[in-house]
RNA sequence: GGCAGAUUGCCCGAGCGGCCAAUGGGAGCGGACUGUAAAUCCGUCGGCGUAUGCCUACGUAGGUUCGAAUCCUACAUCUGCCA
């Protein structure tokens, strides 16, 4: 995995996205993205390791489940340890000791998360979710957006701190993974059809700073492995709009003229919108280019997702879920710590081929979360995003042997039946 | 043997005349979690086919009072200190 250090006009070949096979009639295809630290075959789910570690399981099994990379996130990596430090190290990579290909995403989803944690509630409510539980944990507004950027405090320390295009840009940099998202603004069902447009407009004129900066640093570190950059499209539910920010984001192109090297796909949206949305986003983005849809790992969502376009795809759920004793296996989702499993000594799945259900039962798991051992979560979070993975490995596979609907139709049926 | 203090729901532990079926924790039981402020959060938690209702409950048995987990007496058990 030892880079030559090319100079910085021909550094981007060094990543690239190859089409393999596509799905008839609709956006979905097979495809390969070629990164500095290796290849990633799509379909592919992405695990994320918000503060560079997939928490409770170690980087060799996190290869083992099959992940061909791992999402850390620039937000948490800079108020702690630092970029200067990660920098110092040699990268993500080398810093966590993941030597495939790394993402980093660019803070904006903490802009939202931390800055407007009450609408977030709100916009929970709306999706059935009772708000009362969450004001009561008294989330404080942390951040503050303006056309130039956003304030915010630290969760860690209260310490004040600003996020610019510029500024995330410079930390992707620091931070060195193969594919960094542009700082981008999230906002939540509950805002205005007014509020939504004006910030399109504000990540668009974020992701034409980016890209100038993104352009400048890739030059001046030109030792550095190429990293890729990827505009976000926002928009929330409306077609108009999303289709006016993937208008926006494949017009620009930088001072190079090179444009962005990919998409994601993010902001909010209802379940029943996600497949329609990433439609129109399919639509409108150059099709040579990959799309990375953020923040889904639900078996529908999946299908949905690459059904319509979307090429990879993170999301904290799995990891998250197992922690709390969640469990998915092709029947649907359980909690593993009801009294249920008490003397239940048959694996969590039966077709599953991770290490947790080679090896352990529903009783011994079931054990460990009641006796809060941390081998709960280190065994579910293997399982959970094994699950993920290899479902999603499995509708790559299916597309490539033109037998997509059928998986679809019998994975769908057999997980949400009851 | 004497003196002092304790005894509360599965456990720990508040309450010290009415607003007490009894604050808090924990355990138990159930649920949630989608670009991670998450090994977190929420609900429930004596019984009664669910009620502005009844029953059983604050060591045991009596008593005072309109009214007691709360006051008095005896007993039981435990803990200190003195012999």
């Amino acid at each position: 995995m030892r880079e030559s250090s090319p100079s910085g006009g021909e550094k981007h070949a060094q990543f690239g996205f190859e089409i393999g096979t596509r799905l008839p009639d609709r956006h979905g295809r097979t495809g390969v993205i070629r990164t500095p630290h290796g290849e990633i075959r799509t379909p592919a789910f992405i695990p994320v390791g918000t503060k560079a570690t997939v928490k409770a399981v170690l980087p060799e099994t996190v290869k083992e489940l099959g992940a061909q990379a791992v999402l850390s996130n620039a937000y948490h990596l800079y108020l702690q340890p630092g970029p200067d430090v990660i920098d110092e190290a040699g990268g993500l990579g080398a810093f966590m000791n993941w030597n495939g290909p790394t993402f980093t995403d660019s803070g904006g989803f903490q802009v939202m998360s931390l800055g407007v944690g009450f609408k977030k509630v709100l916009a929970m409510e709306a999706v059935g979710v009772r708000s009362d539980d969450v004001i009561a944990a008294g989330k404080e507004r942390l951040a503050m957006v303006d056309d130039d950027g956003v304030t915010f405090k630290s969760h860690l320390n209260g310490s004040t701190h600003r996020f610019t295009p510029e500024v995330s840009m410079q930390i992707q940099h620091q931070l060195g993974a193969d594919i960094i998202f542009a700082f981008d603004e999230l906002t939540t069902l509950l805002n205005t059809r007014g509020y939504q447009e004006k910030s399109v407009q504000r990540t668009e004129a974020w992701a034409l700073r980016c890209l100038a900066e993104h352009e400048k640093l890739t030059a001046e570190r030109s030792h550095r492995p190429y990293q890729a950059l990827f505009g976000v499209v926002q928009g929330a539910q409306y077609e108009d709009l999303r289709r006016q920010a993937c208008r926006g984001l494949e017009s620009l192109a930088g001072p190079s003229g090179r444009g962005f090297d990919g998409y994601g796909i993010g902001g909010a949206l209802e379940k029943h919108n996600l497949g329609t949305i990433v439609g129109w986003c399919s639509d409108e983005l150059a099709e040579h280019k990959t799309r990375h849809m953020l923040g889904i790992s639900e078996p529908d969502d999946l299908f949905v997702a690459v059904e319509n376009g979307a090429d990879t795809f993170d999301c904290v759920n799995p990891s998250r879920v197992a922690r709390n004793a969640a469990i998915y296996v092709p029947d649907g989702r359980f909690n593993i710590n009801t009294s249920r499993f008490r003397r239940d000594f048959t694996p969590i799945d039966e077709e599953c081929d991770c290490y947790t259900c080679a090896n352990y039962t529903r009783a011994y798991i079931h054990h460990l979360f009641k006796a809060k051992e941390m081998l709960a979560s280190t065994l579910c979070t293997i399982h959970n995003e094994r699950f993920t993975i290899r479902l999603v490995d499995q509708i790559r596979d299916s597309i490539e042997g033109g037998w997509f609907d059928d998986l679809k139709a019998q994975t769908l049926g057999r997980f949400y039946r009851r």
